[in-house]
DNA sequence: GGCATGATATAGTCAGTCTACACAACATTC
DNA sequence: GAATGTTGTGTAGACTGACTATATCATGCC
């Protein structure tokens, strides 16, 4: 039985793209684009398996990466995952959804200081 | 039935904080917080009522608000909300972990271009 | 009476992240 | 050859919280 989870550290829908900007320069499995992740955030961002894993099956389901087995840089059979086209569109979109959800948020946090209430 | 939901348009968690953040200058009803909400994020964020109200009754079980009924400008009646000093302190909190989660994920979607791989 | 508006509320659905485990393959070491 | 560590993938189950849809009530107005 699990136990109590504490609130997710990541909001939902964040990590999907996360995993697609990280597979942009080039195809990647599964480990080092967790670690990836960690690394360019700084340590703020730690992507568990029980979050990665499942997102990358969605991902694929939804046709934006596929992915083929291979061995990584360690001699270990990877998942190798790679963007698709489509996969490559969605990123753009997801990405100024982002860019317009943050700044929506920014506004409400730190108001322009208009004038008129 | 309800019917199919679209994807959130708000991240998990987000919504505390703009509620919180609303109430920072002082007390407020549900309505008047979803309208300004939405004009000060310049309507990007529309929030509705079955996601308003779950959250004040959520942030006021835990204590971050308080609620007492009254008119409205219109002379409605209307349930006041008002920051506690643990909620104050809560959207000081919040305030900076949402910083922290924005400038985490900008780092991995825009890397500072450091040399070494 | 009928209708629009202001305001609060809840039921039920769903997506997605979390914790906690499990497991396979290989290398190293004792 | 047994134990151990590392690398890598995976699943089960719980939980949070936002969504759609709908309901209710009061007031003002025609």
């Amino acid at each position: 039985m699990p136990g109590r989870p504490s609130r997710p550290e990541l909001l939902q829908g964040t990590l999907d793209l996360l995993i697609l900007r990280t597979l942009l320069p080039g195809r990647n499995h599964g480990h080092a684009i967790a670690r990836h992740i960690r690394r360019t955030s700084e340590d703020l961002l730690q992507v568990e398996s029980g979050s990665l894993y499942p997102a990358l099956h969605r991902l694929e389901a939804k046709g934006w990466i596929d992915a083929s087995w291979d061995l990584s840089e360690m001699g270990k059979r990877a998942r190798y995952y790679r963007l698709t086209p489509a996969g490559r569109k969605h990123l753009a979109a997801e990405r100024s959804k982002w860019e317009a959800l943050a700044r929506a948020i920014g506004l409400v946090l730190n108001p322009a200081e208009q004038e008129g209430q």
